[in-house]
DNA sequence: AATGAATGAGACTTCATTCAT
DNA sequence: TATGAATGAAGTCTCATTCAT
């Protein structure tokens, strides 16, 4: 078992926060991004149980034993990898931050559905987080808290400048999310399921059309309109 | 590995066709069911990774050797619970026929939101189906491709009854899976995701308040009214 | 089910061919050959589904996953005593090369009844190798080719050479080995079969004593001396 | 593990022997002539680790619990088989007690080589009654040493009535015996090894002319004649 | 700091044997 | 007497983690 909270010997958390790094806080930096990089591939492809550290190490071009260097174990990989990634649709929502309700919206959807990789990825973290008794869940939630955060504050911002109607911002900032991920996973289970959305696009799927197609049922609702 | 398509030495197909059934069968089928359920609340508990045969068969309170004799292997568990749990939601929705739109809607998304072990079920199902590539995934997408076209039935009817504005059912039937889907996940996460839908109900969580929240959101989008 | 040609991360193949191996070669040359000899020495004891991984480890002193690391599966283990047994047997052989005919055959009987181990490798050999459907018969086969190629190029010179009539060289090959072969499973039953062996010989049996009978049946015949 | 010596509820042993048999004996003889004429055919294709008693059972049509009312246990079939075939064994040699020596040799040799079956069924009782730590050797060793004292008798009453000259019985006995067997085995080997006996016949295999072949070589022996 | 061989716990699965019906 | 479902011990193999080099 892990000792948890151990990062291996590095200075992961001080990363973010400190600009004046040593040499060697750069090359451990790099280190452990090169090896979060590899995992999160692998972590999508595999799956966080079937994914094994020979497979990371090789994709990261370098020993098994080195892994354990940066890292204390295969769940600090996950939650790595998840805090990497909260990192990543954070910043991404924030850049879109000048733009129309409808836009951001479309924007963001068709993001998340463009890359199989990454919509495996939310579902390996999801599951992982939340049923597997070796993960520290905390680490997980908080990640993932980030991004419910930056998305009630998208809200927020569009309720409070008039541009949405008043909802619950806390149940839509989830209720948005839930759909992104349940969209994505669905999405990649294929088969029928994936057909459908092809159908009528002269059989070819395109992110950006399913991502007008959601924003518009998010921003009209289904009802008849009056 | 397992020789797919093998369920013991069982009948489980048979089952739903046949009214008839010897003593024998009734038998078989009722051992299907109890290790069903067991597999089910573990799988439900620990992932299907960490799901092992031994607590199956503790749960179901049988010895491990029994249950391969009514399932060839630990994935056509899997199989055999998605497809229960297919049967059961759709047997749920179609149960609903009568109400009107809303109250539909609303009665789903609590129903779904309700029971925790099904909200952990259905990530399990969507991420082995996914990820794990000892799973024959066509078994596990045709149970969630039933739920879907039930989905679809549900709006296609709602459309041609004019109780809803006439948007494209395909999407419209996913975003609504994914939503539930991924809402469940997202709950399942639990700490501060969790904590934002309780705190103006007076710290008490409610399906049925969500359900209310999203269907809400459903039907009536978030544009301004104008 | 072991995936074939896979013999863990080893080289096993090239070393015959390689004169210059670097010190890891060396290590895991080594390594291997101390797994094959205890492989050897338990299947020749337990016979092949009797023998254990763990046992085999046992006896070679190591931990049962180190096995893993240098031969895929079990089956393979087969393989490799298979082949560095026709090897051992092919090198006596040409080391007989200059005897004279009975001399030759006098020793061969006699080394391949004085080892019980051997004897009962042979068997195990032959057995499993025709009726395990988990081995793979062709690399068996091909181990056992050799040791009657070597016979039968024994055979030929002898011939040649007119210290031998000109008889069917293939089927004499084989025969010659399925008498050595035969006779060491026979003996190796033990009983009442190998006290008639051994009870004109003061009790005492005498590999040499029993490789000269065996010649002698072989150089003479049965028929009598007109 | 089956205590040794007990045959089921049976009265196997006295069958041989009582010429007056009640229903119910015959009835009991029956059965278990049914079930070691299938124990025969599967040990022959799988061996005996490899047959399972459930296949055992179908063979011979009946449920694998009522196997175990005629005999003990696993290892009691191999013993059951191993007495029939050396009855079956001993009959033949004596049907031939007429015969010449070279076309008594003949019959034995071509008859042994016909039946694949017999062959494996050969391998499969002196592995497993070598090697297998369950299965109680002297059982089978007294099916076996009968076999060798029938060949014993072939051949001293062939020195006695000056049609042989006077080597050895013992020796030429299990000489003899194991040449069959090695020979049955090896042969069964296939592959190259098969094909070098086939190739100068038409590539048509016949036990007959093998049969002659190997009588050559015992009746004649290697030497030169001069 | 990097390596990768060694470790061994633990998973899934098979199957001989028992016993209630 | 025949049945066949239930049992559970035991086997092979995987893989996260450690540590000597």
């Amino acid at each position: 078992m892990c000792r948890n909270g151990r990062l291996g010997k590095g200075t992961y958390q001080r990363m973010a926060e400190e600009e004046t790094l040593t040499r060697r806080e750069r090359r451990i930096a790099a280190r452990q991004s090169q090896i979060l990089t590899a995992a999160a591939r692998v972590f999508s492809q595999k799956g966080y149980a079937g994914a094994t550290t020979r497979e990371i190490a090789e994709t990261a071009d370098m020993a098994e034993g080195t892994l354990y260097n940066y890292f204390g174990c295969k769940q600090d990989l996950l939650i790595g990898v998840a805090e990497a990634y909260a990192d990543d649709v954070v910043a991404y929502m924030q850049s879109l931050a000048g733009d129309s309700m409808g836009d951001m919206m479309r924007q963001l959807f068709a993001a998340r559905f463009r890359s199989g990789r990454e919509r495996r990825l939310f579902m390996v973290l999801l599951s992982e987080a939340r049923l597997n008794p070796d993960i520290d869940h905390s680490k997980i939630q908080a990640a993932f808290y980030r991004i419910i955060e930056a998305t009630e504050a998208m809200l927020t911002a569009a309720i409070t400048a008039g541009r949405m109607r008043p909802v619950n911002v806390q149940v839509a900032a989830r209720a948005f999310s839930a759909t992104i991920m349940g969209f994505g996973a669905l999405f990649e289970l294929g088969g029928d399921i994936r057909a459908g959305l092809t159908a009528d696009n002269d059989g070819i799927f395109s992110p950006d059309w399913l991502g007008d197609m959601v924003t518009d049922l998010y921003l009209h609702g289904l009802k008849l309109e009056e």
